[in-house]
DNA sequence: CTGAAAGCGCTTACAG
DNA sequence: CTGAAAGCGCTTACAG
């Protein structure tokens, strides 16, 4: 119960207070049987470091921070809780930032934070990943970051570290999927335009028509914006045609479960009059009527994957890189063929 | 950008280092016009304090915990950003802390984290709020501590600091206003037994049908546990009695979305052929079909204003007493009657 | 109501 | 690969 300092731990493992701080800090230059006799006595002792000495002493705050600007709830909860348990594995901490996207200070708000709090660096999310001039003033400030669902431009002509799924082959496989369901006349809701993701599975569904040999339809191609209401939108321009879609494949759950309202009001049987699909698997797909068939993003070890590669690039370890992770189709109720 | 400490604010206001302390700290004996000039030093420079230092030297972290066991997504994301604002502007910090309801070792694990990061003080939240064994051991160990809808005995029999809903006048002017719609059989799907909030709804229930004179007919109550299966359980098993219910009113809406999904799987028309009615107002009573008519509860707030009653309490401001917010019935489609 | 001194537990340079 | 000294920016006692 009494506290345990570094002194305690040198003193144990026979070695300087220098060499407890370089293994906990996980620094090179420490020879192994040193490093396991220091591993040993921490772990003995029951010691943790003291967060404000670290910080205090060597003018950071440990933290990373988890940049947002209203996701949904799940995303945001699944996200953080990947981002967490990696943090606190690696004697991290984690503070969450809500942002102001169209706030035209932004990024030198943030800055500030960043120096008043001393954070060692940021993970980026949607729809932040797509801010411009917050990334350039974190490249030219230097301050570490990983982005999550980075723009398609970013990723070819940048070094920056970004955590993402093949947005665009998880949208032509599940295109393909329709497809295969006997469908042809398929519409499209595309996504926030400024959203990396949102053009990429726009373009998966583009190839997938090409592929099986079918002219895309520009009637069938509506402009969403992830949410509900821009989902009832098009679905109500999509059922109101003279010859409606057959299945309707919205860019992310909240604009299927918007498309789902819309087929319900119009008295419409789905999948039987029309098949409808998502993307996200958010536990709303699961709770909809019927339920979603959809593609699951890996949000929460997305986060992990993020805090570990901005932790790495923070210690200099170097050897972080940008990592694509896989995504699945989940076949449900809302479209026929096979479960 | 040169950065500002201490020292300079108190050059700048001509005081100590130590007054300048106190005011930061909210800390009384300080004479107004020297509070003042402090305060006005500071905001001049953007004096900001840092962390570590205070932590390392007041041997605390200057921050507070939130504490939680898988909620709703929805839920913990509002009541997190709520505890979040109101941390900041009393130039404290806000960590997440994920729990294990079921875990015999909860108590001892979370003291132990208390410890070791130094937190001032933790906001319990459901279904934390109802572990007895957790509170007894805040209590025992003298941390400040404040739960979000506490068990109903709690608020009865401690000093502690709550924040609440009245979950049961909720639930009982709920029940009145589908009475109002011209129904009379209606059923209650209850809330994990354990939770205090639970209790209280099916109290409110039960009261509007004692106030109309009706009977509360044992069949028509099923035992749920908040989540969306067991609303779904529930709902078969009332629909399918030989004289099923004209309404529904389910403990929360997960559960409400459940009984959706079995109503239309059977072809049952909402709200003609049954009503259906929730509690919480989770951005999932919009999204799924028909709207859904529920109970709003001010999530954000509670967290705020749990936040500023465990700092005050934390600083010994001592003013802080047990609140209750208000709730507001939300009627949509679900339910007859005028919307 | 206000202040001078000591010290919190680490990391940073620097040395070897 | 390892260590001795200094100091980070606050708060805590203690004084007056």
């Amino acid at each position: 119960m009494t506290k345990v300092i570094i002194d305690d731990v040198a003193a144990e493992a026979g070695v300087s207070i220098k060499t407890v701080s370089r293994v906990m800090n996980r620094e090179p230059n420490v020879r192994p049987a040193t490093r396991q006799k220091v591993e040993e006595a921490a772990k003995r002792l029951g010691y943790r470091p003291n967060a404000s000495a670290r910080g205090l002493a060597g003018n950071r705050s440990y933290l990373i921070a988890l940049l947002y600007d209203s996701p949904s709830a799940a995303y945001l909860t699944n996200l953080q809780s990947g981002v967490l348990a990696a943090t606190q594995a690696e004697n991290y901490g984690m503070v969450l930032q809500p942002c102001q996207y169209d706030d035209p200070h932004l990024a030198d708000k943030i800055l500030t934070t960043i120096r008043d709090a001393r954070l060692d660096g940021v993970v980026l999310t949607p729809p932040l990943s797509d801010h411009r001039g917050l990334i350039d003033s974190l490249v030219d400030a230097g301050i570490p970051h990983v982005i999550v669902s980075p723009p398609a431009t970013y990723m070819e002509t940048s070094g920056g570290l970004c955590v993402y799924v093949d947005d665009k082959a998880a949208a032509q496989e599940m295109t393909a999927y329709i497809l295969g369901t006997g469908l042809t006349r398929i519409a499209f809701i595309k996504g926030t335009p400024t959203h990396g993701a949102a053009l990429q599975r726009f373009d998966g569904y583009k190839d997938a028509l090409k592929a099986a040999g079918l002219d895309l339809d520009p009637e069938l191609v509506k402009q969403g914006y992830f949410d509900f209401e821009s989902g009832v939108k098009a679905a109500e321009e999509l059922l109101a045609l003279p010859q409606p879609p057959s299945a309707i494949f919205a860019s992310n759950d909240e604009m299927a479960a918007g498309v789902l309202h819309v087929a319900h009001e119009r008295g419409l049987k789905v999948p039987d009059d029309v098949s409808v699909v998502g993307f996200d698997d958010t536990p709303l797909s699961r709770q909809i009527w019927p339920a979603l068939t959809t593609v699951r993003q890996p949000i929460r070890q997305m986060g992990g994957c993020a805090a570990r590669m901005l932790i790495s690039r923070i210690r200099q370890s170097g050897d972080a890189a940008s990592t694509a992770l896989p995504y699945e189709l989940v076949i449900r109720h809302s479209t026929g063929g096979p479960k």
